[in-house]
DNA sequence: CTTAGGG
DNA sequence: CCCTAAG
């Protein structure tokens, strides 16, 4: 079926296994059906250009004169190609599905074949971050009539991972995994595989969490297998100097101690060096993917699922600085992510490309849908220049511009 | 060293 | 993700 999820989406039933639902199956597969068809608007554009990326932006030409700022990008996204956006209106919690989904949860661990990324990266540094302050991002926030998912607010939630979040993944963590306060779980397969259970749990038992924005788009942002990662980061010696002095606190964080099969095995160096890795602030888990990666198999070992902030990380990154310019994204966008390379950047942006253009071939309708799904940016957003972002170098580099100047 | 391409 | 060739 399609580029991305589909597949999962033959294999979903499985993930329900002992699980008393078989009857449900049809429903589960129309919701995921139907949450997939919503957002592929999001990889329509076939051309290898920024085209594409405007696509992915729902900005339209008119906007390109002004949308310079890293400040105007991030506001003027338009947030509707998120799966959840009009469905979460109505989802309500109801805390006798706390229960259930723990089971599922329960389930799916057994079917993740790398449990421990049950803690991958936590990292939802998004862009936001070093935009504009906490302070900014939620007044912003707020004067966003409209962000019925909370989308935005996930962005401040890396402020405080595992403290008071109220909103996004923080919450959704802690009620999925109750007992695992100080530990933010949350992540990757797991993730994503819940997140689209949980999510097609709603139309069946008519509730289901109050913020799950990433849900579905998280179904395809990382089609692969979670693989772990232990490369140099390359252009890390020259980050601190490029971009300034970085956040104290890492949001790439991911216990590894725990009661996790997988970590019972770990060796003390992996338990000794954990503070260090806590502190530092890039936080790669370079020991835990050492010791993990042994029971994997050569090229698997290193690899972990692409996130849907990094995707949107991504996507923010070729707006600013072009298709091609995979170190300067990295260093602006992905600083706070100890691994993908800008090499890794690369090759995701190909494969999106690669969905985008396969898509397209057989659906006719998501140009429909996507134009229909990107509303025009409220020019109170697009104006928007009260804030001071860190410099943007370059951005005559940027072909859009060029082109349209 | 960075990017593009192929594996 | 990795590896390699080309700028």
């Amino acid at each position: 079926m399609g580029p991305f999820g589909m597949d999962r989406i033959t294999d979903f039933p499985q993930a329900f296994a002992g699980f008393n639902c078989q009857n449900v199956d049809e429903n589960v597969r129309h919701s995921v059906e139907e949450k997939m068809s919503d957002m592929k608007h999001f990889l329509m554009e076939p051309k290898h250009d920024n085209f594409a990326v405007d696509s992915f932006l729902g900005l339209g030409m008119e906007n390109m004169g002004i949308s310079y700022k890293m400040e105007e990008f991030s506001h003027g996204y338009d947030f509707s190609f998120l799966p959840d956006y009009r469905g979460l209106e109505s989802c309500t919690t109801h805390d006798g599905d706390a229960g259930l989904k723990l089971e599922i949860l329960d389930g799916f661990l057994d079917e993740v074949d790398e449990v421990e990324d049950i803690y991958a990266s936590h990292d939802l540094s998004s862009v936001g971050d070093r935009i504009f302050p906490e302070t900014e991002v939620k007044k912003k926030v707020s004067e966003l009539d409209g962000d019925p998912c909370g989308f935005l607010n996930f962005s401040s939630e890396s402020y405080s991972p595992g403290i008071s979040g109220s909103n996004g993944l923080s919450e959704w963590s802690k009620e999925t995994v109750p007992r695992a306060e100080s530990q933010n779980v949350s992540s990757g397969k797991v993730k994503e595989s819940l997140d689209s259970t949980s999510n097609n749990m709603h139309g069946l038992y008519e509730s289901g969490d109050d913020n799950k924005p990433l849900s579905t788009l998280g179904s395809w942002v990382g089609q692969g297998k979670n693989r772990k990662k232990n490369l140099v980061n390359t252009s890390r010696s020259r980050l601190d100097s490029f971009v300034g002095p970085m956040s104290p606190v890492s949001y790439d964080f991911r216990p590894r101690k725990g009661p996790l099969k997988k970590y019972i095995h770990t060796t003390t160096v992996d338990v000794l060096s954990d503070d260090d890795q806590q502190t530092s602030s890039e936080s790669d888990d370079d020991i835990s993917v050492r010791i993990t990666s042994k029971s994997r198999t050569d090229r698997r070992k290193h690899q972990r699922m692409w996130t849907v902030d990094e995707v949107v990380k991504l996507v923010d990154g070729i707006s600013h600085f072009g298709v091609g310019k995979w170190t300067d994204i990295k260093n602006h966008f992905f600083q706070s992510v100890s691994h993908r390379t800008p090499i890794d950047i690369r090759d995701k942006w190909r494969n999106l490309l690669k969905a985008s253009y396969t898509d397209k071939h057989n659906d006719g309708e998501v140009e429909e849908k996507r134009r229909s799904a990107a509303p025009p940016i409220p020019k109170d957003i697009l104006h928007r220049n009260s804030v001071t972002v860190y410099e943007v170098p370059h951005m005559g580099n940027w072909e859009m511009s060029k082109r349209f100047e």
